[in-house]
This record gives C-alpha cells, structure tokens and sequence, in this order.
DNA sequence: CTGTTAGCGCGTTCAC
DNA sequence: GTGAACGCGCTAACAG
C-alpha cells in the first residue's frame, strides 16, 4: 500500500476503531473524545492518508462548490466579480470553479452539463451573448440547486439577476459630454438583442433628448464592439466629419477608436471627447484624460455569491430580493472643456 | 419523484432492465443492442434523468477534470496560457478548473488540497511568488497523479517544466536598447529568489558585458515589481538624469514608470527608450513605438495541457521530455533611432 | 462517546 | 446481449 492510498477503513483497521469514529473524527466532530482524535490523525498522517472528497459528495450530495460562468476571464470586469465572489466564498468554506463560455451558446450549455453532472451546490452565470434559449438553465434546476444571474439578465422567470443600471449610466455618461459642450455625439452601441445594449443606447437617446439635442440614426453605430468594430466606427466618424463626442458601450471598441483617431492626429479629449465604459484598466491607462463609467464589479461578485450562498443554506429563503439593481460611478479625470 | 432525480436504477425499474445494462447503454457500450439503447436513452429523457459524476468519479477513481493554478487569471498571460490549455484538454474530453493563488503560498496549500481530496486527474502550475517549499506538492504526487510546472518552474527532482529562455529574452531585449543607442540602461528587476528573474538579469548584464558597457549596480532596481515600485523607480530615474533606456523584467512596473515619466514632459522612447515583457495587451497600447518581449503563452498552454494528458493516459511516459524551453519574441514596433 | 447497519449512484466483474 | 452481485470511500441514523 502506498502512501496516499490509504482510507479511513485503513486507519480503522490498524487502530481497531469503527470506521465510522474515525470519519467522525476527521470531521472534527465534537462528539468523538480529545484522545481518540489525537490518536486516530496520528494515524492518518502516519498512513498518508488523503480524505477522497468523491465519496463525501455522493453520500452528503452536497459539493461545497460552486461555479461561476462567464464570458472570458481576461476581461477586468470580469476578472474583479471573480475576486469579490471568491472573497465570500471562500469564508465560507466554499470551492470556486471558474468556467469560461467565451460568449459561445454551444459552450455555455457543455458548461452547464458538466456542471450538472458534478452537482455543484449551486452556479452564478454572465450569459453567453448568442444565449437566447434557456432550458440548460431549467435542467440545473431541476436538481432544486439555485442559479443566480449576474450583469447580464435573464428572462426567466422567478430568476436571480443582478445588474447594473444600465440607463442611468448611459444617461449620466451622455450628459457629460453635453455638459463639456458635445454637440455632436457617436454612440458605438452593440445588439440590440441584448437587454444590457438596449439599456444603454436608451439612456444616450433620453440625454440628448432631454438637453434638446436631435437625435441623429446615423451617429448610432451597432456592432460587436470588437477591435476591429471600433477602427471601423472611427473611419466612419473621421468621414461624418462633425463629430465632438463619442459615448461608447463598450472599450474594447472605444479604444481600437481612440487608437485609430490618435493615429489621424486627432485629439482626445480636445477635438473629440470620449467615455466608455470601463470593463479594462486599459482605460484609465491609455488617456488620463478619459472620462470612464465605473462598473462595481467587486460587490457585484460580493452580492451575487452572497445570495446564492444564502440560497444553498435556506431551504425557505427569507429574502425576497429577486433583482437587485447596482449603480455605477462615471469617473471625471481630466476632461476638457470645449465651450 | 421530481425531475432531475432519477438515477439508472429508476429507469432500470421502469423498463425491466437491469441496471448495469443501462449504465452501459448510457455510456454508449458496443455490448447492448441499438434497440435496448435507444428504449433506456428515451426512457432516460422522459425520466429527466441527470447522469451523476460523482458516483461515476467514485468508481473509476478518475474525474476527467485537470486544473490549473495560477497566481492570477487577470494577467493576460496567464488567461493566454489558459486559452491553450482549454483548447487541447476540450478536444481530449476533459473539463478544466482554474485556481488562483493570487501568488499567496497559503492560498496555494489551501488549493492542492482542494485538488487532492477531489482527485482532479492532473495538475498544471505557476507556483506562487512566496512558494519555497514543494511538500503540498509531494502529497498530490502520492496519489501518483501527474503535475506540469510552467513558466515559473519548480525545484522538486523529476519534476516536468515548462518555461521561457528568460536569459535569451532579456539579452535580446537590452542589446536591442544597446543597438538604438542606449547607453545608461536600468533594469527594472524582481526578487532574486526567484529563477525566472535572475535569469533576466543575468541576461542584462550579459548583454551590457558584450558591448563593453559598464554594469553599474545602481543602475538595477530590485521590487515587487508593483505599480508603486514603477513609480518610486521613474522618480529614482529621474534622479539619477543620465538614464536614456529601461529594461524591464515585468510590464506592471513599466507601464506606471512611464506614465509617471510622460507626466514629467519625458518622451518616450525619444528620451528613454523602455523594452518590457508583454503581459498585458496594455503595453501594446500604452505607447505604439514600444518594444515589447512576447511570450509564447497559448503555445505554453497546449504544450502543458499536451505533457500532462500524455502523463494521464500513458502509464509508462514514453516521453522522456522533463523541461521544455520556448522561445520568445521581440517586437519592434517603431523604435526611435537614438544615434 | 463509540459501534452497527445501511446505503449514496454508478460501473465492473462474472455468469448465463 | 443481459442479469446478479459486489464495492468505490464515506456518512447518516440509530443503538448502546
């Protein structure tokens, strides 16, 4: 036998202790006395012994895991929520796994089988962009183990979600520039499928609205916000021709724009002032003039393990908080004034 | 009887069929008939049944799932790393867990034993910065399962490692600073415990040697390499009023050096010329005419993954690979000409 | 405080 | 091709 192989069967047997105080003892179980423990994790460390969680799991049908879901972990965003649920659950005892659906339906729903298959105690999930359909949601919950939504919602119903108030953000962001004398301003905007892009190019179109300002189709710009999404909408701004201001949905685009217009000799914040919303420390870094929207991803993370730690725990959940909706922070660096 | 609660012996009873013959059928055997199969798959989607790993892992002993654990997932070559690792372990059919250590040595301890009482097939692992000691290591490897130590390599014998030729990188690197007409270069070092930068300053120094250029020590800063370190190390340069070029052994440090240098009306890389690892995308951002070392990380991934799942399925390792060293890249982009 | 009994859900022998 | 029986390692329930 060698080491690492041994059970509490082994400790057991060399011991001439039930297998059953041994387990208990391992547990730290207050009802198995000071000596007897003493004796038996002797043994167990003389064995190399190594508790097989597996079998815990089968019997207790409890993982003490739980998962989160998301797009891709390299973006900051993301990457923050991570810290925030990992904080919480790690005081309480709680395993992470991480698993990246890189915005792929197809992916998402593998994610979700495994998941389901290894009964973790319960999952948090940013859905995949191409997510429309949710019946691999449905299945998780047929094993009565709790899913909470985090950034972008889900349209199901009785469903956690937490997010952000998107609108409100966007409004805040487009009044901005209006207030620093943008008269004519782009909004690099994704699908319109997506709640979150709906939110957003609804809050730009209320600001200009409400500060009297026409709102012009041609200076709504939908993509994927991608890299080379945002060279192209900066193309299409240098040949308008008129531009003062871009709100941008997103900043992987933002910045591809930024970059490209600098390239063209353009200045940011002086000849067009831009804030984007801030998923990347890049942000903050590539202009220190950069008006960015803050997003609160750490508490975010924080709320979202808390709640779902809080549903694992309560068979009867007291709260009754279904969605909760957090703000954001717009952060003012050094912008210029244009009036 | 809910949804998702049915096991095989549920749908066993229901159709008259001994359980191991489901269990066969549901693992697509070649000894039940397609008839049998295509009853029990039926009966299983009618029954709602969710397959569980956890009983399956108990019995095999394996649980097709191999980890990673890194210090963190932010850093875009540890997410690059994980891209090719993802890659290669999906086509094997295995699931992969991340782990952060947050280069906190109790962290790490705390996770190996996580891993290890969940018997994940195989481990890959960027030891943490504090790790010296290599016994929760030795522990995973009495269950004579498989572990690949990358970029950050480990001191244990017969230990399979994955890394970097740090030393060529850093030579390159600083004869490139020397080729533009460098002559005061600063490197910006980490802690020498650590291999990885002693080879990059060994690497600096040579280099500086080959040319007949003087290795003056106050021209080495040795930090954590922190932001705050690549600020206090900008004023130190700033001091010193000699330095036209930087070689920096991490990007983190470099990127807030020279934003602290821009913000002092210094030109980069007209007054000082900066090469530094490219961790993250930032560095290509931050300023288009810096020079930048890229790692090989997506390839690193796939070769780790690639050694490990070799480890996993080969009881004899025809392989007699144990290190492996990959080159990296140096990236020019519009270097100054300092001559 | 400790022992006995009986599984958790699945996969693997052997038989036939 | 299919069935019967056993066990992976651990723990809950009940005794005592």
């Amino acid at each position: 036998m060698g080491k690492g192989k041994a059970t509490i069967h082994d400790i057991s047997n060399a011991l001439g202790i039930d297998s059953s105080t041994v387990s208990r003892a391992l547990n730290d179980s207050p009802r198995v006395s000071k000596k007897t423990k003493k004796r038996i994790l002797d043994k167990a460390n003389e064995l190399g012994y190594l508790r097989n969680s597996l079998a815990s799991n089968l019997r207790t049908n409890k993982t003490q895991t739980i998962a989160v879901v998301l797009p891709r972990v390299s973006r900051h965003f993301f990457a923050t929520v991570i810290a925030g649920i990992e904080e919480t659950a790690y005081e309480a005892g709680y395993n992470v796994i991480i698993c990246q659906s890189l915005d792929n339906l197809k992916r998402e729903k593998k994610i979700m089988n495994t998941l389901i298959s290894n009964r973790v105690d319960g999952i948090m999930i940013s859905i995949a962009m191409e997510t429309t359909s949710y019946e691999h949601f449905e299945a998780y919950r047929d094993l009565e183990k709790p899913i909470v939504f985090f950034d972008r919602p889900c349209a199901l119903k009785d469903c956690y979600n937490i997010k952000i108030d998107n609108f409100q953000a966007s409004y805040n962001a487009t009044e901005h520039l209006i207030s620093k004398g943008c008269r004519h301003i782009v909004h690099l905007s994704g699908s319109q499928d997506i709640e979150l892009y709906r939110q957003r190019k609804k809050g730009y179109i209320e600001a200009l609205i409400k500060h009297g300002i026409e709102v012009n189709p041609n200076y709504i710009f939908e993509s994927n916000l991608s890299e080379q999404d945002g060279i192209a909408s900066a193309k299409k701004i240098l040949e308008l021709n008129t531009i003062d201001g871009i709100y941008s949905a997103n900043d992987t685009s933002a910045i591809s724009a930024i970059q490209y217009l600098k390239s063209q000799n353009i200045k940011i914040p002086e000849d067009i002032a831009v804030v984007g919303f801030n998923n990347d420390p890049i942000s903050a870094v590539i202009d220190p003039s950069l008006t960015t929207i803050n997003q609160p991803a750490f508490q975010m993370g924080k709320i979202a393990s808390t709640l779902l730690l809080d549903q694992i725990n309560n068979e009867f959940s007291s709260t009754k908080i279904v969605s909760k909706v957090l703000d954001s922070e717009l952060i003012i660096r050094n912008s210029s004034k244009r009036i």
